[in-house]
RNA sequence: GCCUCUGUAGCUCAGUGGAUAGAGCGUCUGCCUCCGGAGCAGAAGGCCGAAGGUUCGAUUCCUUUCAGGGGCACCA
């Protein structure tokens, strides 16, 4: 029995109160059976007696012993009492509880998929860094985080699409063109231009692909040197996200939606819903409206539109593909974009708050240094990927929410590579798949399964932590909080090394197979698939053997 | 000044409107003649930043306050 199904069996049970007139009280959408951290206090309880109680103007006792008697009629609830001032201690059948080895090992890859989102169109973009630069240890957070989010909001059900925003527009394109331009002939970084050893690195593979640029003023390369560079550049970071194992569904160009027309399109639809002004020849948007500090610029006037008339058109494209809710992942540095982004939403007439989602990550520090291309100082995430793998460093960051502030060392990372809690989840992972396989070896298979013979402490330990799987991965799609996923993994690994600890898949020595190693080998195997599962669901591996 | 995030064990950090607040690292004690010791069992270590409020019950929610991070462009 899982923990859903007992708490359906108690919803049920409020039901059948209420129809029957024992209680007068609306029934909740679901009951939270939680785990209680002391055995004595039975497999699961719930504090519905305490919660309902008063609505239902009854004593929470009188209200409990009510749900008692219901209860302990339902088959696999071995015991219900009440405890303190109404809390319902629930204790299941050993047979029922193990039953649910055998529920997860024939559901495979797909346990813990659930239906906590369907019907959600999501799009979500995240990254987005320029493309003027190599990834860098700033934007390895929400490529780690966000690609996780998007994984467990698939398995809950939702529609998912991730967006990678490439900011290709603007002045900046031109300064990161003139700064390899410079760098190809020797001559000094240009003001507020890049000054990483990449821009040589990128000179070289343009001046490859067109070895006359190298005898051109600056004025007749710079259009195809840049988009020269643009391109190897780009084809950078889509190949280092590819081996961090994030794989974007879109790359959106933002000069597309200034070439399409598609900017002067939603001003001239944000003006027909009467959000617009002008003012000292500029182009306004009326953000104050909806919550902004202060209104826009859409269109300057020099007649140029600004970043944020780009938004505009880029969200707009977001609610014209379909999306009913686009998450946008942020760094902390950018928490000031929040409300305005909010108030395209509504000024495009969409609901700020249901259609429209940011979300803030704190910055990553390394040594309490700040990161710019510009300084010339970047960590690349190519060169953390090599140093410490893609496993541990996306482990490493999704084990926290994003709005924790963290401080990474490289060194340290490196050094503490095997202290890394990856290595303890990929480990039971190894170890539990090690011993399904010498067990197999030794006779011991699945033909055959008697739950009610996983009667050790740590069965049913570990059995009620797997039975959370489902209900966790839903809650860390609904908060958009992977780092639930890690935290239970390394529940799971505690669980089950306690278990191989106390008991034994494969009989000691020569003894003989008996019916509870065929039973523990479905038990074994159901940790291998949630390990599994839920490693995936961070993009990290789970290795057969370390 | 305004906005926002954070403050929990020596360190790095989880966590919850409820019963005795957790993990890893570090320290200390045990456990390899047998399924992977990259492991297990146990010990020590806490004014959950401070003060008010809501509640039967607050570390959790609200207000104030102190401390630290980040942000406040007709840049992109």
């Amino acid at each position: 029995m899982t923990p859903e199904e007992l708490s359906a069996a108690i919803s049920a049970c409020l039901s059948q109160a209420v129809a029957a007139g024992e209680i007068a009280v609306e029934v909740p959408d679901t009951v939270r059976v939680e785990r209680p951290k002391s055995r004595e206090h039975g497999d699961w309880s719930t504090n519905i007696a305490l919660q309902l109680g008063k609505k239902a103007s009854m004593a929470p006792r009188d209200f409990a012993a009510m749900l008692v008697r219901r209860l302990s009629e339902v088959e696999g609830i071995g015991g219900v009492e009440i405890a303190g001032p109404g809390f319902l201690n629930i204790t299941l059948d050993t047979a029922a509880a193990g039953e649910l080895a055998r529920t997860i090992v024939e559901a495979g890859d797909h346990f813990g998929h659930n239906q906590a989102l369907t019907g959600h169109v999501v799009n979500m973009e995240f990254v987005s860094a320029n493309p003027t630069g190599p990834l860098h240890i700033g934007h390895t957070r929400w490529a780690a985080l966000g690609d996780a989010i998007a994984r467990v909001l698939r398995a809950s059900g939702a529609q998912v699409t991730s967006e990678y925003y490439i900011n290709d527009a603007g002045n900046q394109m031109n300064v990161f063109a003139r700064s390899v331009y410079n760098r190809m002939h020797g001559l000094p970084v240009p003001e507020g231009g890049y000054p990483g050893e990449y821009i040589k690195e990128l000179a070289d593979i343009v001046l490859a692909q067109a070895p006359e640029l190298a005898e051109q003023d600056e004025e007749t390369a710079l259009p195809k040197l840049r988009e020269l560079a643009y391109t190897a550049q780009l084809a950078d970071i889509k190949s280092t996200l590819a081996d961090f194992g994030v794989n974007f569904d879109v790359f959106f160009s933002e000069s597309a939606l200034h070439d399409g027309g598609a900017v002067a399109d939603a001003v001239a639809r944000l003006r027909e819903q009467g959000h617009i002004f002008d003012l000292e020849g500029a182009v306004w948007l009326r953000t104050t409206d909806f919550g902004d500090d202060k209104d826009r610029v859409l269109i300057r006037a020099n007649g140029e539109p600004t970043y944020f008339a780009a938004d505009a058109a880029y969200y707009l494209s977001k609610k014209d593909r379909g999306f009913s809710e686009k998450i946008y992942l942020l760094g902390a540095d950018h928490h000031g974009y929040v409300n305005r982004l909010k108030a395209i939403a509504a000024c495009a007439g969409d609901d700020k708050e249901a259609n429209i989602e940011v979300l803030i990550g704190q910055l990553i520090s390394v040594n309490g240094a700040k990161l710019s291309k510009r300084a010339g100082n970047i960590i690349e995430l190519r060169d953390l990927i090599n140093w410490i793998g893609a496993d541990a460093l996306r482990y490493s960051l999704a084990r926290y929410p994003a709005d924790s502030p963290i401080a990474l060392d490289p060194e340290q990372l490196k050094k503490n590579t095997n202290d890394n809690p990856v290595f303890y989840v990929q480990y039971a992972h190894a170890r539990s798949f090690g011993a399904s396989a010498n067990a197999q070896a030794k006779g011991v298979t699945r033909e055959s399964f008697d739950a009610s013979l996983l009667t050790d402490p740590s069965e049913n330990e570990l059995l009620a932590v797997l039975g959370q799987f489902p209900s966790v991965v839903a809650g860390a799609a609904q908060s958009r909080e992977p780092h639930r996923i890690a935290r239970y993994l390394e529940q799971v690994a505690g669980a089950y090394h306690s278990w191989y600890a106390a008991t034994r898949v494969t009989p000691l020595g020569d003894g003989p197979v008996e019916e509870v190693h065929h039973t523990r080998l479905w038990l074994n195997d159901a940790t291998t698939q949630v390990l599994a599962n839920g490693l995936s669901l961070l993009g990290v591996s789970a290795p057969e053997r370390m």
